[in-house]
DNA sequence: ATTATCCATCGTTAATAGCCGATTAACGAT
DNA sequence: ATCGTTAATCGGCTATTAACGATGGATAAT
Protein backbone atom coordinates (compact mmCIF):
# COMPACT_ATOMS: atom_id res chain seq x y z
CA UNK A 1 0.00 0.00 0.00
CA UNK A 2 1.21 3.19 -0.91
CA UNK A 3 2.47 5.36 2.06
CA UNK A 4 2.77 9.06 0.67
CA UNK A 5 -1.35 9.44 0.43
CA UNK A 6 -2.25 8.49 4.08
CA UNK A 7 0.87 10.35 5.21
CA UNK A 8 -0.26 13.38 3.65
CA UNK A 9 -3.96 13.11 5.38
CA UNK A 10 -2.36 12.74 8.94
CA UNK A 11 -0.45 15.71 8.30
CA UNK A 12 -3.33 17.64 7.26
CA UNK A 13 -5.24 16.67 10.04
CA UNK A 14 -2.33 17.18 13.01
CA UNK A 15 -4.08 20.64 13.87
CA UNK A 16 -7.29 20.12 16.12
CA UNK A 17 -8.75 23.08 13.94
CA UNK A 18 -8.70 21.03 10.80
CA UNK A 19 -9.92 17.67 12.36
CA UNK A 20 -12.70 20.33 13.91
CA UNK A 21 -12.99 22.01 10.21
CA UNK A 22 -13.56 18.23 9.02
CA UNK A 23 -15.76 17.20 11.76
CA UNK A 24 -18.03 20.28 11.10
CA UNK A 25 -17.89 19.67 7.41
CA UNK A 26 -19.07 15.72 7.56
CA UNK A 27 -22.21 16.82 9.99
CA UNK A 28 -24.30 19.53 7.97
CA UNK A 29 -22.63 17.68 4.34
CA UNK A 30 -21.24 21.05 2.59
CA UNK A 31 -20.04 24.50 3.52
CA UNK A 32 -19.18 27.36 2.15
CA UNK A 33 -16.08 29.15 3.79
CA UNK A 34 -17.40 32.09 5.12
CA UNK A 35 -19.00 30.04 7.23
CA UNK A 36 -16.63 28.34 8.87
CA UNK A 37 -14.57 31.64 9.29
CA UNK A 38 -17.41 32.45 11.64
CA UNK A 39 -17.30 29.26 13.76
CA UNK A 40 -13.22 29.73 14.67
CA UNK A 41 -11.89 32.53 16.23
CA UNK A 42 -8.93 32.86 12.98
CA UNK A 43 -8.77 35.36 10.46
CA UNK A 44 -10.29 34.65 6.80
CA UNK A 45 -6.98 34.32 5.46
CA UNK A 46 -6.07 31.41 8.19
CA UNK A 47 -8.97 29.62 7.78
CA UNK A 48 -8.40 29.24 4.18
CA UNK A 49 -5.00 28.00 4.59
CA UNK A 50 -6.32 25.77 6.68
CA UNK A 51 -8.89 24.33 3.72
CA UNK A 52 -6.19 24.53 1.03
CA UNK A 53 -3.65 22.56 3.36
CA UNK A 54 -6.92 20.05 3.47
CA UNK A 55 -7.96 19.83 -0.07
CA UNK A 56 -4.52 19.37 -0.99
CA UNK A 57 -4.20 16.27 1.08
CA UNK A 58 -7.57 15.04 -0.97
CA UNK A 59 -9.63 14.16 2.14
CA UNK A 60 -11.61 17.27 0.94
CA UNK A 61 -12.92 19.40 -2.16
CA UNK A 62 -14.38 22.13 -3.06
CA UNK A 63 -16.07 23.71 -6.00
CA UNK A 64 -16.41 26.88 -7.03
CA UNK A 65 -19.81 28.47 -7.62
CA UNK A 66 -20.05 31.95 -7.90
CA UNK A 67 -18.28 34.38 -6.02
CA UNK A 68 -18.49 31.51 -3.22
CA UNK A 69 -16.72 28.40 -2.68
CA UNK A 70 -18.80 25.08 -1.54
CA UNK A 71 -16.47 23.09 0.83
CA UNK A 72 -17.04 19.17 1.40
CA UNK A 73 -15.59 16.04 2.59
CA UNK A 74 -14.46 13.45 -0.14
CA UNK A 75 -15.82 10.46 1.56
CA UNK A 76 -14.32 8.09 -1.43
CA UNK A 77 -10.73 9.17 0.31
CA UNK A 78 -12.17 9.38 3.61
CA UNK A 79 -13.10 5.84 3.52
CA UNK A 80 -10.11 4.37 2.00
CA UNK A 81 -7.94 6.74 4.71
CA UNK A 82 -10.18 4.46 7.41
CA UNK A 83 -9.00 1.62 6.04
CA UNK A 84 -5.46 2.23 5.82
CA UNK A 85 -5.89 2.90 9.99
CA UNK A 86 -7.75 0.29 10.44
CA UNK A 87 -5.05 -1.98 8.64
CA UNK A 88 -2.72 -0.77 11.29
CA UNK B 1 -14.77 13.69 22.74
CA UNK B 2 -11.51 15.17 23.12
CA UNK B 3 -9.74 16.41 20.28
CA UNK B 4 -5.89 16.75 21.26
CA UNK B 5 -5.01 13.45 21.72
CA UNK B 6 -6.32 12.54 18.53
CA UNK B 7 -4.44 15.49 16.84
CA UNK B 8 -0.72 14.78 18.38
CA UNK B 9 -1.11 11.05 16.89
CA UNK B 10 -2.48 12.73 13.54
CA UNK B 11 0.39 14.93 14.06
CA UNK B 12 2.97 12.19 14.66
CA UNK B 13 2.17 9.91 11.69
CA UNK B 14 2.39 12.90 9.58
CA UNK B 15 5.39 11.81 8.75
CA UNK B 16 6.19 8.81 5.99
CA UNK B 17 9.32 7.71 8.04
CA UNK B 18 7.55 7.65 11.44
CA UNK B 19 4.00 5.82 10.06
CA UNK B 20 6.38 3.20 8.74
CA UNK B 21 8.08 2.57 12.45
CA UNK B 22 5.00 1.98 13.57
CA UNK B 23 4.56 -0.53 11.19
CA UNK B 24 7.06 -1.74 11.85
CA UNK B 25 6.42 -1.99 15.39
CA UNK B 26 3.26 -3.80 15.11
CA UNK B 27 4.59 -6.22 12.57
CA UNK B 28 7.28 -7.47 15.22
CA UNK B 29 6.05 -6.79 17.99
CA UNK B 30 8.80 -5.16 19.68
CA UNK B 31 12.11 -3.37 18.41
CA UNK B 32 15.35 -2.00 19.46
CA UNK B 33 16.38 1.57 18.79
CA UNK B 34 19.42 0.01 16.87
CA UNK B 35 17.58 -2.36 14.50
CA UNK B 36 15.52 0.70 13.76
CA UNK B 37 18.27 2.95 12.24
CA UNK B 38 19.62 0.09 10.39
CA UNK B 39 16.31 -0.01 8.57
CA UNK B 40 16.36 3.77 7.92
CA UNK B 41 18.93 5.80 5.49
CA UNK B 42 19.13 8.39 8.42
CA UNK B 43 21.23 8.85 11.44
CA UNK B 44 20.62 7.46 14.94
CA UNK B 45 19.63 10.56 16.08
CA UNK B 46 17.06 11.14 14.04
CA UNK B 47 15.37 8.19 14.36
CA UNK B 48 15.47 8.77 17.98
CA UNK B 49 13.99 12.19 17.69
CA UNK B 50 11.12 10.38 15.75
CA UNK B 51 10.79 8.06 18.03
CA UNK B 52 10.40 10.57 20.83
CA UNK B 53 7.46 12.26 19.04
CA UNK B 54 5.95 9.07 18.42
CA UNK B 55 6.26 8.55 22.26
CA UNK B 56 5.14 11.85 23.27
CA UNK B 57 1.98 11.37 21.27
CA UNK B 58 1.44 8.13 23.36
CA UNK B 59 0.91 5.58 20.35
CA UNK B 60 4.73 3.99 21.39
CA UNK B 61 6.27 2.90 24.26
CA UNK B 62 9.73 2.49 24.64
CA UNK B 63 10.97 0.52 27.37
CA UNK B 64 14.74 1.16 28.67
CA UNK B 65 16.23 -2.39 29.90
CA UNK B 66 20.26 -2.13 30.09
CA UNK B 67 21.48 -0.30 27.81
CA UNK B 68 18.93 -0.89 25.18
CA UNK B 69 15.41 0.44 24.67
CA UNK B 70 12.28 -1.40 23.69
CA UNK B 71 10.13 0.47 21.99
CA UNK B 72 6.22 -1.34 21.16
CA UNK B 73 2.97 0.27 19.88
CA UNK B 74 0.37 0.79 22.81
CA UNK B 75 -2.55 -1.17 21.64
CA UNK B 76 -4.95 0.57 23.90
CA UNK B 77 -4.00 3.60 22.39
CA UNK B 78 -3.89 2.58 18.72
CA UNK B 79 -7.33 1.18 19.28
CA UNK B 80 -8.64 4.30 20.77
CA UNK B 81 -7.00 6.28 18.19
CA UNK B 82 -9.03 4.35 15.22
CA UNK B 83 -12.39 4.24 16.87
CA UNK B 84 -11.88 8.23 16.84
CA UNK B 85 -11.00 7.92 13.13
CA UNK B 86 -14.13 5.51 12.83
CA UNK B 87 -16.40 8.23 14.35
CA UNK B 88 -15.43 10.50 11.53
C1' DA C 1 39.47 -0.48 35.48
C1' DT C 2 39.06 0.18 30.89
C1' DT C 3 36.70 -0.19 26.77
C1' DA C 4 32.84 -0.75 23.78
C1' DT C 5 27.92 -0.44 22.87
C1' DC C 6 23.60 1.78 22.95
C1' DC C 7 20.74 5.65 22.80
C1' DA C 8 19.04 10.20 24.51
C1' DT C 9 20.06 14.93 24.22
C1' DC C 10 22.28 19.31 22.68
C1' DG C 11 23.50 22.71 19.27
C1' DT C 12 23.22 23.92 14.62
C1' DT C 13 21.18 24.72 10.08
C1' DA C 14 17.66 24.92 6.53
C1' DA C 15 13.10 24.35 5.56
C1' DT C 16 8.29 24.42 6.73
C1' DA C 17 4.13 25.78 9.40
C1' DG C 18 0.91 28.99 11.45
C1' DC C 19 -0.85 33.25 11.91
C1' DC C 20 -1.92 37.96 10.44
C1' DG C 21 -3.19 42.10 7.54
C1' DA C 22 -3.26 43.64 2.88
C1' DT C 23 -4.00 42.80 -1.76
C1' DT C 24 -5.98 40.63 -5.68
C1' DA C 25 -9.37 38.07 -8.45
C1' DA C 26 -13.86 36.59 -9.57
C1' DC C 27 -18.45 37.22 -9.58
C1' DG C 28 -23.37 39.41 -8.93
C1' DA C 29 -26.09 43.20 -8.45
C1' DT C 30 -26.96 47.86 -9.16
C1' DA D 1 -18.86 50.64 -15.19
C1' DT D 2 -18.79 50.49 -10.46
C1' DC D 3 -19.47 48.54 -6.01
C1' DG D 4 -19.92 44.96 -2.51
C1' DT D 5 -19.12 40.24 -1.38
C1' DT D 6 -16.38 36.15 -1.23
C1' DA D 7 -12.29 33.73 -1.07
C1' DA D 8 -7.52 32.92 -2.62
C1' DT D 9 -2.92 34.58 -2.41
C1' DC D 10 1.11 37.51 -1.02
C1' DG D 11 4.56 39.19 2.24
C1' DG D 12 6.24 39.13 6.68
C1' DC D 13 6.97 37.50 11.19
C1' DT D 14 7.80 33.93 14.74
C1' DA D 15 7.79 29.18 16.05
C1' DT D 16 8.43 24.54 14.96
C1' DT D 17 10.31 20.61 12.35
C1' DA D 18 13.72 17.63 10.25
C1' DA D 19 18.05 16.48 9.62
C1' DC D 20 22.95 16.09 11.14
C1' DG D 21 27.24 15.45 14.03
C1' DA D 22 28.98 15.62 18.58
C1' DT D 23 28.61 14.82 23.42
C1' DG D 24 27.57 12.23 27.45
C1' DG D 25 25.58 8.76 30.60
C1' DA D 26 24.36 4.11 31.42
C1' DT D 27 25.37 -0.62 31.07
C1' DA D 28 27.93 -4.87 29.35
C1' DA D 29 32.16 -7.08 28.13
C1' DT D 30 37.03 -7.66 28.62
Amino acid sequence: MEIEPPAKIFKALGHPTRIKIVQHLIEINTCVCGEIVGIFPYSQSTISQHLKILKESGIVCGEVEGPKTYFCVDKAVLNQFKQFVNTL
